[in-house]
DNA sequence: ATGGTTGTGTTACAA
C-alpha cells in the first residue's frame, strides 16, 4: 500500500501538475493539504474519474485537507478534536483498508511570538491528546501531512538563520518530540537515519536552485504501522516541474 | 540592497 503527503499550496492552481502526478505514481492513498477550496470547489470528478474516492475538509481561500484512496475510506472524522471554536479546516482522518490515516495541516506560526505561535502550540498539544487517543485503538495509525517542523538542525539548510522562526523553536520542537515520545516512528529517518531530506523549497530567493529547503513534511507511524514499513522517500521531482507546488512528495509503502 | 514569489479571490493576507 502506497502512501502519499502532498501540501499542494492550491488544488485549483495545481490541478494538471497533480493529475499528472496521480498517473506516474498512482498512490493508494493521497493525503493533501492546502487545498485551499471550499468542499464544494474541490474537483472531484477529476479525481473520481481516475478511480479514487474523494473525502475533503476544506474551507474558503485558505488551509484545507483531503484523502484521496483507491479502495473505500470509512469512519472519516472531519477536524481535530479539542477546541469547537476552531474553524481553521487542518485536519482530515480515516480508515482504509484497515490502517487508519490522517491528512494533517499544522499551523505555521509565524511571526513567533505572537498569536498565532499559540495557536499552533495549543493546536499541537491538541494533536498530542487526540494520537495519544488514537493509539489506544491499536489500529495501524499513519499521521501524516504538512507538520510545519524542523524536528532537527540536519533538517534545515540554514538552522543559525531559522532558529527563532516558528517551525524550529524549541517550545516547537519540544512538542514534536512529546507526539514522537507517544510511540511513532518518524518514517523517514527510519529508513535515512541522517543527511539532507528536504520537503519544502520556498517560492522566493531562487531558494529551489539553491536547494535551501526544509523537512517539514513527515510521516509518522504507529509501532503496528512501522511494523510492516518497506520504504519512504521524498520524490523531489514534482518540485522542479513548472507552476510547481512549494512542497514535493513524500510517500511510504507500507506492507498491507 | 533588508530585496524576492505564489495562491486566493478581489485587496490584503498567508506562507
Amino acid at each position: 500500500m502506497k502512501i502519499a503527503t502532498f501540501n499542494i499550496n492550491g488544488v485549483k492552481a495545481r490541478l494538471p501538475r497533480l493529475l499528472e502526478w496521480f498517473h506516474e505514481f498512482s498512490p493508494d492513498v493521497a493525503c493533501l493539504q492546502e487545498i485551499k477550496s471550499i468542499d464544494d470547489n474541490f474537483p472531484r470528478r477529476a479525481f473520481e474519474d481516475i478511480g479514487y474516492q474523494v473525502e475533503t475538509h476544506g474551507q474558503k481561500a485558505f488551509n484545507g485537507v483531503a484523502l484521496l484512496s483507491k479502495q473505500p475510506v470509512k469512519a472519516v472524522r472531519r477536524g481535530l478534536p479539542g477546541d469547537a471554536a476552531d474553524e481553521q479546516a487542518r485536519y482530515i482522518e480515516g480508515t482504509v483498508n484497515g490502517v487508519r490515516i490522517a491528512s494533517i495541516y499544522l499551523p505555521n506560526g509565524n511571526p513567533a511570538p505572537g498569536e498565532k505561535f499559540d495557536y499552533k502550540l495549543r493546536w499541537m498539544d491538541r494533536l498530542i491528546d487526540h494520537a495519544a487517543a488514537l493509539l489506544l485503538e491499536e489500529w495501524p495509525l499513519v499521521l501524516c501531512g504538512d507538520y510545519n517542523i524542523c524536528p532537527r538542525d540536519e533538517d534545515v539548510y540554514d538552522p543559525k538563520g531559522w532558529q527563532d522562526d516558528a517551525l524550529c523553536r524549541p517550545e516547537s520542537r519540544a512538542r514534536f518530540r512529546t507526539l514522537m515520545n507517544l510511540g511513532f516512528t518518524d518514517a523517514l529517518r527510519h529508513i535515512m537515519p541522517s543527511g539532507q531530506a528536504y520537503t519544502y523549497w520556498d517560492f522566493q530567493r531562487g531558494a529551489w536552485p539553491k536547494d535551501h529547503g526544509l523537512r517539514i513534511d513527515h510521516f509518522l507511524l504507529s509501532a503496528q504501522a512501522a511494523d510492516r514499513l518497506q520504504d519512504c522517500q521524498v520524490d523531489r521531482r514534482p518540485r522542479g516541474k513548472d507552476k510547481a507546488s512549494d512542497h514535493t512528495p513524500v510517500w511510504c509503502k507500507l506492507e498491507v
